[in-house]
Formats: C-alpha cells, sequence, structure tokens
DNA sequence: TTAATTGTAACTAATATAGTTACAATTAGT
DNA sequence: ACTAATTGTAACTATATTAGTTACAATTAA
C-alpha cells in the first residue's frame, strides 16, 4: 500500500462516529487532518459507493455515517480505498523465453492472496465503535 | 507495498533455489526478470545483509543461496526486502489542534501491526522450496 | 437571492520507484 | 602481468504514483 489514503479515511470515519449522526463539512474535516477538503470529498466519494457514508449537498449540507459505528469494521473501511493488492503489480515484463518467469507469478500469486485474506480477516475483527473508544481512551490518558 | 521489489526479489531468489547451489550472475537474473542487473545486484544487496545470499566477485562469480531452500521463508525474502510497514506513512501533518488527530496514529498503529503480523505469519507458513517445487509443477501441467 | 455546501474535472506539484551509466575493485584463466 | 568477467555502488535520469490545488456547476436552507 503505498498511500496514506487508507489512514486519512480511517481518520474521517472515526471523526464521523464521534460526531454520531451529525453531520459534518469536507471543511471541518479537512482542518483535522489539516490538507485539502476537496481531497476529503474524493475519499468520500469511495466510502460513499461502498454504502459506508451518506452526504447532503448545499447549505446545511455535509456527512455522516450510513451505518453504526459498531457495524463498520476496518476491513469495511479498507475495501472501499484499496483497489489493488497489497502486493501484486502488473508485472508483466518477465522474460517469457523463461520457465520460471512463465510461472512465478500465478505460484506467488496465490500465496500472496493467502497473506493477505490474513491480513484482511484481523481488520475485520476492529469496529469503527472500538477505535473511537480508544481515540476518547487515548486523550484522557494524556490529560492526567 | 508500493513496489514490485518483493515479487522480484522472490523470483531472483527462486531462480537461485532452482540452480541448486550453482553460481548465477546478475545478468542471467536481469534476463529472467527483464531487467538491467544494476537492479538486480541492489536487491541482492538486502538479500545479502539479511544472510539469504552470498556473492563471488570476479571473473566466474555470481550469487547463489547461503542457505537450503527449505530453511528460507516468504517473510525471510520479505523482512529482507520491506523495510516499511505496509500500512504506516508518516502522516505527520494532522492537526495537533485536534484530539482526534493527536490520537489517531498510536491507536490505528495497533490495528495495523496485528494485521501486518497475521501477514506476515501467513508468509512465513511457505518455504522456497515449495515455491520452487510449486513453479516446476505449474510449468509441467502447460506442456501437457 | 444569497451563502454554504457537495461533486467532479482538469491541472500542477511532490514524492517514490524503476532504470541507466559509469567505474573502481575483485578474481580466474592465460 | 594482462585480460575478461564479474560484483558493488554512486550518481544520475526517466517514469509512475500520490498529493494537493483551482475552478466551477449543481444543490439546498434561510
Amino acid at each position: 500500500m503505498k498511500s496514506s489514503k487508507f489512514i486519512v479515511a480511517t481518520h474521517i470515519m472515526t471523526i464521523l462516529a464521534l460526531k454520531e449522526g451529525r453531520k459534518v463539512t469536507s471543511a471541518d474535516l479537512a482542518w483535522s487532518i489539516n490538507t485539502n477538503p476537496v481531497l476529503v470529498r474524493k475519499l468520500i466519494g469511495h466510502l460513499k459507493k461502498s454504502g459506508l457514508v451518506v452526504s447532503e449537498t448545499g447549505a446545511d449540507g455535509g456527512n455522516k455515517l450510513a451505518k453504526k459505528a459498531f457495524e463498520i469494521t476496518l476491513l469495511d473501511i479498507y475495501s472501499a480505498i484499496e483497489t489493488k493488492s497489497v502486493f501484486q503489480k502488473p508485472y508483466s515484463k518477465m522474460n517469457k523465453n523463461c520457465g520460471i518467469a512463465r510461472n512465478i507469478l500465478p505460484v506467488l500469486g496465490h500465496h500472496f492472496n493467502k497473506a493477505e485474506l490474513a491480513l484482511m480477516g484481523e481488520l475485520r475483527k476492529t469496529s469503527l465503535k472500538t477505535i473511537s473508544l480508544e481515540i476518547i481512551q487515548s486523550e484522557k490518558l494524556k490529560l492526567r
């Protein structure tokens, strides 16, 4: 995964979870992330396609979760944002005259898929509710 | 993982495994991968540091495995090549005035680490010997 | 009608990855 | 000692990916 999209998207989702149903604008989200509202809206576009977020346009518009936070897992966010495999590049340039090169991709692909499924299985264990509770807890600890 | 380095490194290691102890030059490896010998030597540099490959310079020089193929796992190759976490970007630009932003990285980091450990655990299950046997098998099936 | 907002296209900037060139150091064979 | 083949590495260029920006049409509440 080359980008910070997943982290940023989870950051967005965590804010929406902590705002519990109140609409949040892309400008407010961008403030916390310290980035551009357009970038936020692009990410939210993916989250909406996956049914995780709903938005309203116009004055007093904004974004909120489409489900309860305990119904959303890190895997849902991951799947909404990351289209490519963690591993797989097209990698089409290997030499077709070489018997090893001809077969390496299907063979490795199988093992890479198993590894990625293990990763995804682990992400599915954590809900957005858990994340938001941990954020609150973490902030409280620092205040002492 | 943003690069194809891991796939290419595993490709290299598979060739070395199938050559069983015979020295292979970076030029021969580059031929199979259809890339530049220097690129191959750079990757081999990492594999050597991790004790997976040994090389000889000079005429009749080349590279070979430092261990038996069944003693090397995909995780060994992965760890030799990939220095950064699958997920973690520095991501230092979030707004320190936001309580959520201040805490998101340690909280998510914990869950991301668990996921990455699951991925690595899966990679450790497969040895280079297995990969090379599967390559042979896959090529044989195609010849029928 | 106005102001605030999303959605999106088109673009630029920044960063990361891949590939290349060049050459010193090493070694086997002669 | 000389030659040819090889690794190791630095410095560089090219390509691809990601991040960020600008602009503006469409939508909606007041």
